[in-house]
DNA sequence: TCAAAACATTGAACTAGGACAAGAAAACAG
DNA sequence: CTGTTTTCTTGTCCTAGTTCAATGTTTTGA
């Protein structure tokens, strides 16, 4: 499968799209080769794009005061990144970071060729609306997690939900991702191995 | 101010509607008044309505494994409640209640009508869409929060977010939103009080 | 108006998870 | 292949926040 088909085939869960606006979305898209290892977003900058992931793994992140990342989302294939913390709207500088893990494969817009496709294919506003939508469900339920659950549940579902995860990134980003040290994950996962 | 000016002034921050638009957006929307402590939406049930708060304040939340609420959002005057779980699109039912806490009125689209609406008046999509990018935005922030800051920490932002909550609502559903057990909020408050 | 219920406070004992340190194991670049 | 860097593990000590319980305060509603 090529990667057209691959972002076609992924947003047509969502809405039906006929050829011709399938074929402006992939008119329209930028193919980009990123290098693992590269921030492709800064703090302070403002994210200039929403990228598909064809194939690789970015995280996204915050700085806290202390100087310790929180990971925000991890995006693998067929997901999107992008940060839109106010920033598109309102010019407040995000305090976001966006890097690549992996060697990686995106198909990106612009916020012009974005707004330039929903012109001239309004439907596909309708599909990034569920988008969000499913990204804010979980990241809510992400959110009641990290709040109620142990570090041993939030382990443990994190492993079904990205089962391939652990074998790609390295283990202290998963502890970040679910808010713990990565020296107690270190704990957690012993306790888990002799059971 | 009436409460379709209201609404029509809260959407056309977003995307600038003309009159004719506006008047379908009004003619599409149901009124209704709630009760204080009415649960809107149950765990289990499919939710059937975005509603937009003209008065009033509601809870959004979750129950965990030990049967402690997480509360997942306050929404007061200008702010739209719904729990978009999947479920709209899966027919998973949600595990979110939605419950008033004061005497509230409402604006509400059904699925229905908020179809309806986006055929006459496509241009409410991008609207709608912003409206989901901020509530993310807004949500991702508050798990960098929750992870990252002392419970000190929380409350304060909380304050400045919020300015208004602690006089309407007990503070054990601030505690819960903060991810903290409502005894320990109460001591943040009382060493707060002796600075 | 008053009893009941819900809410808030405070203290004492406890625990999940953090911070630090030191060593082992992998991964990586030259 | 080999030294360097990054990652992972394990132990010890520590603390922010929890749990439980008792008491006081406010709100509610009949």
């Amino acid at each position: 499968m090529d990667m057209y088909e691959q972002i076609d085939q992924s947003l047509s869960r969502y809405v039906s799209f006929s050829k011709e606006e399938l074929e402006i979305l992939n008119s329209l898209l930028e193919y980009r080769k990123v290098p693992k290892k590269t921030i492709m977003l800064h703090e302070g900058e403002v994210c200039n794009f929403e990228a598909f992931v064809v194939k690789g793994c970015v995280r996204k992140y915050f700085i806290d005061h202390n100087g310790f990342e929180v990971i925000l989302q991890f995006a693998i294939e067929n997901a999107w990144v992008s940060d839109i913390s106010f920033s598109h709207y309102e010019d407040k500088p995000s305090r976001t970071f966006i890097e690549t893990m992996e060697d990686c494969e995106f198909l990106i817009f612009s916020p012009e060729t974005k707004e330039e496709l929903l012109k001239r294919a309004p439907r596909f506003e309708r599909a990034f609306r569920i988008l969000f939508e499913r990204n804010l469900s979980v990241t809510q339920n992400r959110l009641f997690n990290t709040i109620s659950k142990t570090a041993m549940e939030k382990y443990l579902e994190f492993l079904e939900m990205y089962p391939t995860l652990p074998q790609r990134v390295a283990q202290h980003y998963i502890a970040s991702y679910l808010g713990i040290s990565a020296e107690f994950l270190s704990k957690v996962r012993a306790k888990l191995a002799k059971q």
